[in-house]
RNA sequence: GCGGUCGUGGUGAAGUGGUUAACACAUCGGAUUGUGGUUCCGACAUACGUGGGUUCGAUCCCCACCGGUCGCCCCA
């Protein structure tokens, strides 16, 4: 038997009515928000990612899914959605367009080749949103209430936000070079990978577990005590239209994310409830100014975020909500003996016209078990077809919650059935 | 890439170095010649991840591999 491959799920009925419903609820929040889907191919360019998210991260380094096509071009499937919409806004010149900024959203399966567990992977589906175009503090803020909103539209209530400034070019360098003052008479007693870090990117030092407990990086710099004027005026415009909007928060000076391409804002959205699994972080995003110039595109500014539908739904169940989508059948058709087939199925093409959900059987079952099908499939109305009925042109509509039945007319059957 | 743990029918789950591998659920049929969710009876699949090894003989012991799962690193 062949199997899917590692890291990969099918998500079967049962579970993708999940999906979907989640999906139509941001899907309506982006709406809201005015916020408009951008839809953009599942691969790229290698070089796309390796300059748009940076080849010192460990996506580029260690996890992309990458392959050469038949005509020698070296592909990758896309590890995250930022670049892709990215290049797709300066490929189309949509910073030509009346409409700035431009607010897209998207929806779709990412890659990154790691080892799977609870929460993480190989194949991972993303909603998120970026806003390309404004350097308004203010829509740092929309993105984030888009986010939050969203969760909370679902019943999500134990969640924490993390929020964070990096801080504009000028402040990240000054923070870089007090990191590699502050770190490097500590680099022998540093793991392997931040001394590499530390050549690299040193802001990424303070993200490490391994090191964490270090001396050094207690006291190591902080990037909010060297912003300058200027990005520090930014972070607390953000702070300020969030507790406008009633967002509580907390900041973090030690958020670092993982991806090259963030300065000023950036943040995480995690959950707070008790015995979720080793991974708490449902999504994460930031500000981006300067991406769309790396990537051949105009001076344009941007921020967004993604979030894991994965996890998403792992935060659902830990918290024990159940979306509402177990729709039963509306009507189950069931047949008694050769000569009431052909009018039953056309009975069941004629309801289903009428918009009802309605279903029959088609293994040839004996009437119990067509009942019993029916039950499965939570029918609300059984309509039994006989020879009897099917001479007078009526059929026995049975109540599945009550019990009681009746004869109906097939020409008055739609309407009763819609009345109930 | 590293580590822990697990791998028996459609599902859940017992079990043993040796001629028929429990049980339960599900499914189908009957009791009830045209009526479900309860009950009783019956039927059902040639189920021990793959490949080696030890042995007279392995589903059980050993090794490797593959896969699931959880964790590390890192992230959504």
């Amino acid at each position: 038997m062949i199997r899917l491959p590692r890291g990969t799920q099918d998500i079967l009925p049962g579970e993708s009515e999940k999906w979907q419903y989640v999906e139509a609820t941001f899907i309506d929040i982006c709406r809201r928000f005015n916020y408009q889907e951008i839809r953009t191919p599942i691969f790229e360019h290698t070089e796309l990612f390796q300059r748009g998210v940076g080849d010192t991260t460990d996506i580029v380094q260690k996890e992309m899914y990458t392959f050469e096509d038949r005509g020698n071009r070296s592909l990758t499937l896309r590890p995250e959605g930022t670049a892709s919409v990215v290049r797709a806004f300066v490929q189309n010149k949509l910073y030509g367009l009346a409409n700035q900024p431009q607010k897209l959203f998207y929806n779709g399966p990412m890659f990154r080749y790691e080892r799977p567990q609870q929460g993480r992977m190989r194949q991972f589906v993303q909603l998120g949103v970026e806003a390309l175009g404004s350097k308004d503090p203010a829509i740092d803020a929309e993105v984030i209430t888009l986010a939050m909103t969203f969760y909370q539209s679902l019943g999500l209530h134990s969640l924490k936000l993390v929020i964070n400034s990096l801080g504009d070019k000028e402040s990240r360098e000054n923070h870089r070079q007090a990191l590699v003052n502050h770190f490097s008479p500590y680099r022998e007693e540093l793991c392997s990978d931040c001394q590499t870090r530390l050549d690299q990117n040193p802001l990424r030092v303070l993200d490490c577990k391994k090191d964490r407990d270090h001396k050094a990086m207690k006291e190591a710099p902080k990037i909010l005590d060297y912003l300058t004027d200027e990005a520090r005026e930014y972070f607390d415009q953000v702070k300020q239209y969030l507790d406008a909007s009633g967002i509580r928060y907390e900041v973090d000076s030690n958020l670092v994310r993982g991806l090259d391409y963030y300065n000023h804002t950036a943040f995480e959205i995690m959950s707070a409830a008790e015995g979720f699994g080793a991974i708490t972080t449902l999504s994460g995003g930031g500000r981006y100014n300067g991406l769309v110039e790396d990537l051949d595109g105009p001076e344009t500014p941007g921020i967004g975020f993604a979030l894991s539908v994965e996890r998403l739904l792992m935060a659902l169940e830990n918290e024990g909500i159940t979306l509402p989508v177990n729709e039963g059948l509306d009507v189950y058709v069931v047949s008694l003996g050769e000569s009431s087939k052909v009018p039953a199925y056309a009975l069941t093409q004629r309801l289903r016209k009428s918009g009802l959900s309605v279903d029959k059987d088609y293994l040839d079952r004996k009437m119990k078990a067509q009942f019993k099908d029916a039950d499965r499939n939570q029918a609300k109305f059984v309509v039994v077809l006989g020879e009897e009925e099917v001479k007078q042109q009526q059929a026995t509509v049975k109540d599945m919650a009550t019990g009681e039945q009746e004869m109906v007319a097939f020409d008055t059957l739609v309407d009763y059935i819609q009345s109930k």
